[in-house]
RNA sequence: UGGCCCAUGGUGUAAUGGUAACACUCCGGUUUUUGGUACCGUCAUUCAAGGUUCGAGUCCUUGUGGGCCAACCA
C-alpha cells in the first residue's frame, strides 16, 4: 500500500516549524473554545475537526473550554448541546473547562496590573469612551481618569466587584496607547459591571472579564500551545500578546494565537445571530430543524459524523475568504449513505396500478437485495400483489424514446418483481389518471433465471403493494435560501432569499412494510428517490421520514433542458 | 483618508524558487434490474504591470480587487 503524502495546511506547518525549532512535542496542546450562546454549526465543525484533528495527529490533549464571560447571552442549554454535538462527531476532549473557572485568577492578575499602573478604572459612559477612542484613521484621546492613583483604582475596582456601582457606570481598562493604529490597543476594557446571574458562578460576581482579557490568559493557564481562531481575531493578536506579556513567566509555555478563515457554505447563513433569528422568528422549527446548518440540524436531516468530518477535511483550511459549494457536503453524505443505507421502496406520489392477469387475493413475498454496494447487507422479503402503487411521474400515456418508464403498450420492470406492460388507463372527470391497467409476464420474475427474466427493458420502477403498504409522513427538505450568499447583499436582508419550498410535507406516503419498525435516525435509501432518515419525533404509530438529500437525478436535468 | 490580512479553473484546496495537482460542480460518454453507484473524458498558464533569478504561482515593488478593525459581544 502506497501511502499518499498529504500536504500540510498552513497551521500544521506552523506546528511543524515550532517542533523543528525545539518545542517539546509533549507540550503540544489545543483547545476548542465555543461561546455557549448558540448551537454549533457546520462552520464550527471546521474548527472542531482542525483542533481535535491536530490533537489526534500529534497525540496531544484538546480541551473543551467554554468562553462564558458574558452571562447575558449564555445558557446551560447551549453548553449541553455543544457537548452533545462534539461527542456525536466522535471527538473526545481532555478536560471540560470554562473561562469562568478562572474568574478569580483573572481578578487577581487585574489587581496586579493596577498596581503596576497598567490598568485603571474609567468612570465614563460607553458613549464617551467610544468617542474618545477615535476612528481607524484618527487617533483617540486619553480618558480624564487615565492617571488616577493606584490606590484610587484599587478601591474603585474593589467597589465594582462588590456591586456598589450600577451597570455601565465603571469599567477597568488596560493602559496601553490611545494613539495605536490598532483600535484594540486603545486602552481596551478588561472588566465591566454586569449584575447578571451566571450559568455557573451564579451571583458571585458583579464584574465580568472581556474576551480579550479572558481568552489569552485562559490559554496560558491551560498551557495551550497553539490557540487557533478565525481571521477576524487577527487584530486581537497584538492585544493577546500584550496581555500575555503581563503574566508570562519563561518557565512556562507561551501560547501562540494564529488565525484561519472561517468556513462559509453556499445557500445558507452561518452567523449565530442570524441562525438565532431564524429560530426566534419561527422561520424554522428550532435549532435542530433539518434545514439548519447546525450540527444538530444536520444530524436530524440524516447526515453522518463521517460525512461532516470528511467534508471538513477535504474543504481544507486556509486564510482566504471562501464560500464552499454545498454540493461538496452533499457529495460526502451521498458517498457514505450509498455504502451503508439499506435500499427500500417508497412511493411518495402514488398512482394505482392493477395487474389484470394477476390472480385476485394472491400475494407473493419476493426477495429484495438490501444494498448492492454491501454484500454483507443481506436481503429481505417484500410483498407483491395485484394492486400496486407506483410514482405518478413514472407513467405517461404516450412518451418519446427518451422516457425509460411506463407508457401505454410498453414494458418496464418492477424492481425485484416482474416485467409489466401498460394496457390502458382509467381517468376521473378531470382527466386525471386513477388507474393504470397492466399485464405482467409470470415468467419474468427477478432472479428466476428464465429467459424472460433476462429480457432487457428500458427501465425499472419502484413500487409498493397497496394492501401491504404502511403510511408515513415524508418531509422533503430543500435548501433554506435561494441565493448562493444570502447574507452577502449589502442592501438586502438575508431573509428576503428564503426558499418558500424549503419544506414540502407529504402527509401520506406509502412504504414497504419492512419500514414499520424503523427507529429515529435510521437511514435508508428510498430507491430512485433519495436518502431518508427517520425523524427524531417519529413513532411506530406515526412514522416520519426526512429527506436527507435526493439521489443524483440526470433525468430531471434532461427534462429541465426541454 | 490609517493599520492589518488575502488574491491559483465555476467552487474549495495543493504545488514550500524547477515548469500548475486533487476533490466537488458542470458538460459528454461506458456499464447497470435504482436515469443511483462505478468507470472514462472535457473545463486555468496562477488579479495586473514592472523587477530579482538560468528559472517566479511562489521573492521584491507598485497598482487593482476583496476582507477585517471605531460592541461595557465573542
Amino acid at each position: 500500500m502506497s501511502e499518499e503524502k498529504k500536504s500540510l495546511n498552513f497551521l500544521e506547518q506552523i506546528v511543524e516549524e515550532d517542533l523543528a525549532k525545539g518545542l517539546d512535542k509533549h507540550k503540544l496542546k489545543f483547545r476548542f473554545p465555543p461561546e455557549p450562546n448558540g448551537y454549533l454549526h457546520i462552520g464550527h465543525a471546521a474548527s472542531i475537526c482542525l483542533n481535535f484533528g491536530l490533537g489526534i495527529k500529534y497525540n496531544a490533549p484538546v480541551n473543551l473550554r467554554f468562553d462564558d464571560t458574558n452571562p447575558s447571552k449564555e445558557e446551560q442549554e447551549y453548553v449541553d448541546s455543544i457537548k452533545k454535538d462534539i461527542e456525536w462527531l466522535g471527538f473526545k476532549w481532555e478536560k471540560e473547562l470554562y473561562a469562568s473557572d478562572y474568574f478569580q485568577q483573572l481578578y487577581e492578575w487585574a489587581i496586579e496590573l493596577i498596581k503596576l499602573g497598567k490598568a485603571y478604572v474609567d468612570d465614563q459612559s460607553s458613549e464617551e469612551i467610544a468617542q474618545q477612542k477615535g476612528t481607524p484613521t484618527q487617533p483617540g484621546v486619553n480618558s480624564p481618569y487615565r492617571d488616577r492613583s493606584v490606590e484610587e483604582n484599587l478601591e474603585l475596582f474593589e467597589r465594582m466587584k462588590k456591586g456598589e456601582f450600577p451597570e455601565g457606570s465603571h469599567v477597568l481598562r488596560a493602559k496601553i496607547d490611545m494613539a495605536s493604529p490598532n483600535m484594540l490597543m486603545r486602552d481596551p476594557i478588561m472588566y465591566r459591571v454586569l449584575k447578571k446571574a451566571h450559568h455557573r458562578t451564579g451571583n458571585e460576581w458583579n464584574i465580568y472579564p472581556m474576551y480579550d482579557w479572558a481568552h489569552g490568559e485562559s490559554d496560558y493557564i491551560e498551557q495551550i500551545s497553539h490557540s487557533l481562531c478565525t481571521l477576524e481575531f487577527k487584530p486581537h493578536r497584538e492585544l493577546y500578546d500584550w496581555f500575555l506579556d503581563q503574566v508570562y513567566s519563561n518557565k512556562n509555555l507561551r501560547p501562540k494565537q494564529r488565525e484561519f478563515a472561517r468556513r462559509n457554505i453556499s445557500y445558507t447563513v452561518m452567523s449565530k445571530r442570524k441562525l438565532l433569528q431564524l429560530v426566534e422568528e419561527k422561520i424554522v422549527d428550532g435549532w435542530d430543524d433539518p434545514r439548519m446548518p447546525t450540527i444538530s440540524g444536520l444530524r436530524r436531516r440524516g447526515y453522518t459524523p463521517e460525512s461532516i468530518k470528511k467534508f471538513s477535511e477535504v474543504a481544507g483550511i486556509a486564510k482566504r475568504d471562501n464560500v464552499t459549494d454545498i454540493a461538496l457536503l452533499e457529495f460526502f453524505v451521498r458517498d457514505q449513505l450509498n455504502k451503508i443505507a439499506p435500499r427500500v421502496m417508497a412511493v411518495l406520489d402514488p398512482v394505482k396500478v392493477i395487474i389484470t392477469n394477476y390472480p385476485k387475493g394472491k400475494e407473493e413475498w419476493l426477495e429484495a437485495e438490501n444494498n448492492p454496494e454491501d454484500e454483507n447487507a443481506g436481503s429481505r422479503q417484500v410483498p407483491f400483489s395485484r394492486e400496486l402503487y407506483i410514482e405518478r411521474e413514472d407513467f405517461k400515456e404516450e412518451a418519446n424514446k427518451k422516457f425509460f418508464r411506463l407508457s401505454l403498450g410498453n414494458e418496464v420492470r418492477l424492481k425485484n418483481a416482474y416485467i409489466i406492460k401498460a394496457e390502458s388507463v382509467a381517468k376521473d372527470a378531470n382527466g386525471t389518471i386513477t388507474e393504470i391497467h397492466c399485464t405482467y409476464d409470470p415468467l419474468s420474475k427477478s432472479g428466476s433465471g428464465t429467459e424472460e427474466s433476462k429480457r432487457k427493458v428500458k427501465g425499472t420502477l419502484h413500487w409498493v403493494s397497496i394492501q401491504h403498504a404502511v403510511k408515513a409522513e415524508v418531509r422533503l427538505y430543500d435548501r433554506l435560501f435561494l441565493d448562493e450568499a444570502p447574507d452577502g447583499h449589502k442592501d438586502k436582508d438575508f431573509k428576503e432569499f428564503i426558499n418558500p419550498n424549503s419544506l414540502i410535507v407529504i402527509e401520506n406516503a406509502y412504504l414497504e412494510p419492512s419500514l414499520q419498525t424503523a427507529k429515529p435516525l435510521d437511514k435508508f435509501q428510498f430507491q430512485r428517490l433519495g436518502y431518508f432518515c427517520v425523524d427524531t419525533n417519529s413513532t411506530s404509530d406515526k412514522l416520519i421520514f426526512n429527506r436527507t438529500v435526493p439521489l443524483r437525478d440526470t433525468w430531471a436535468k434532461i427534462e429541465q433542458k426541454n
